[in-house]
DNA sequence: ACTTTGATGATCGAACGTGATCGTTTTGTA
DNA sequence: TACAAAACGATCACGTTCGATCATCAAAGT
């Protein structure tokens, strides 16, 4: 039985009752127990089912978290793009933790998407996004940290003027970052202002973990962060241009796809 | 039988004749009396039925403007808690500012009053609060600065470890501070993480300047903020106790009633 | 024919849901 | 008021489910 087979009948099931238990699958599946929770995280994935303990269900409404209905910024629409893919990539960032560690987020929307899966890990989290801060505040168990600054409200960061130490005393062995685009040329930013907040978290991490999802290979963008040389680790999605992930492995990227 | 199946279970026995008793459930639901706590214990939290001895009930109809139960927090309570007169004091407050001015706004459910005020004048705002940050995000024109920190959940406000300098190079010439209390003994707070963080911020202004409304008078509260002689200005409203405002002006405090 | 890549299967420890038991509190009744 | 029964919350033990890792296998490319 071949993987599309599988999710056909899952889906059927699914779709027949509102509710598969994970034992019926195994039943009607002839598949091992991984093989149907790969499925189901892959369906979960694309958002055609929803897991809970014991089985999958179909998925609920999206959240009416939005009351106006409208995205009405530019961020707000950005959202949306690639959420899925974006969803995936953020737990996987999130797996790269270890619980207790103190970590650097940048301001983004494929960043955004790896709070949910930060919480019970006790994380100190700084942070220059306040939607991020946003995000992160239910969440008892993390610590969140911003540096000083002005407020820049296309952006939503926080951003310190050149010179002025707007984090004192903080250290990272890690750097979560999104990116407009990325490619040959290195990691690029739709601003300099965006620029000039990542250049300063750089500064502070020992390692740089970069978020995108990979319809950014394929874009260009305004400012230049860093050459992909100072990329530690990409965490993408399984779009990725074969040649690009060659280049990225030679220059000693480490490549984590979902 | 699963879980989420119990839940629809109760919910349509709860909304049929508007109770169920435990009996009932105990005999509908194939399930340990452990297990059907359980589920009512969950359903309760999420706002859908409220228990009672012996079963669950509809809950009482909630707040008309907050149709799914978040109205939580005390912050979003004490906001509502004489409204009109924190207006008003916000918009006398606003009215001592003068336009392009740098100044300070402590976070408070009477300083958040005054944000709405501010629109147009260009300001530059320094503050700790997360929710005058977000009250201020809208005014293109107004600056909004902020200190380095770690955010704490409760007072919604970011404060930095002692001795450190969490808000480099700034400086005013008002500063406006909330208070849950104020009598003989002077200015008070709820907890020390606030009186640290208003404490901060006098070392840096000039001129203090106190929102509360008139009820604070005659209230008293836990930690000590700074002497009456510290304040250089109160805004309140007309119902402030003759005798402290009597003893406001002989210690030459600037008394604004609205 | 050999290596590489991707999918599958097996195993382990951890997390979760469930059921049973305790002592305590509330309710109803004598 | 006093008492007994019911209902409650807290805690523990057990089985299931989950996610991560490693081993295995088949297909594709060299």
């Amino acid at each position: 039985m071949h993987a599309e087979e599988r999710e056909r009948l899952i889906l059927e099931a699914v779709a027949d009752t509102g509710f598969v238990s994970y034992r019926a699958l195994e039943a009607r599946l002839d598949a091992s127990p991984a093989t149907i929770r790969r499925d189901l995280t892959r369906l979960e994935e694309s958002g055609r089912i929803q897991r809970v303990h014991g089985g999958a269900k179909l998925p609920e409404d999206e959240k009416p978290d939005n009351p106006r209905g409208l995205a009405g910024t530019p961020f707000e629409q950005s959202i949306t793009q690639n959420l899925p893919a974006k969803q995936a990539i953020g737990r996987a960032a999130a797996k790269l933790c270890r619980p207790g560690e103190g970590i650097m987020i940048d301001g983004g929307t494929t960043t955004l998407q790896m709070c949910p899966y930060l919480d019970g890990l006790d994380m100190q989290v700084l942070t220059n996004s306040l939607h991020i801060v946003h995000a992160l505040l239910p969440q008892t168990g993390t610590r969140v940290l911003l540096p000083s600054g002005t407020v820049f409200r296309e952006q939503n960061i926080v951003l310190a003027p050149a010179g002025e130490d707007s984090m004192p005393r903080f250290h990272a062995p890690k750097l979560f970052m999104g990116a407009a685009a990325v490619g040959p040329q290195g990691v690029m930013q739709q601003d300099v202002i965006l620029v000039a907040a990542e250049r300063r978290f750089m500064d502070r991490a020992e390692e740089v973990v970069l978020l995108v999802d990979s319809s950014k290979f394929r874009s260009s963008s305004g400012a230049i962060v860093c050459g992909l040389d100072e990329v530690d680790t990409i965490v993408t999605d399984a779009g990725i241009p074969q040649d690009m992930a060659d280049r990225l492995r030679d220059l000693g990227v480490k490549l984590v796809v979902v």
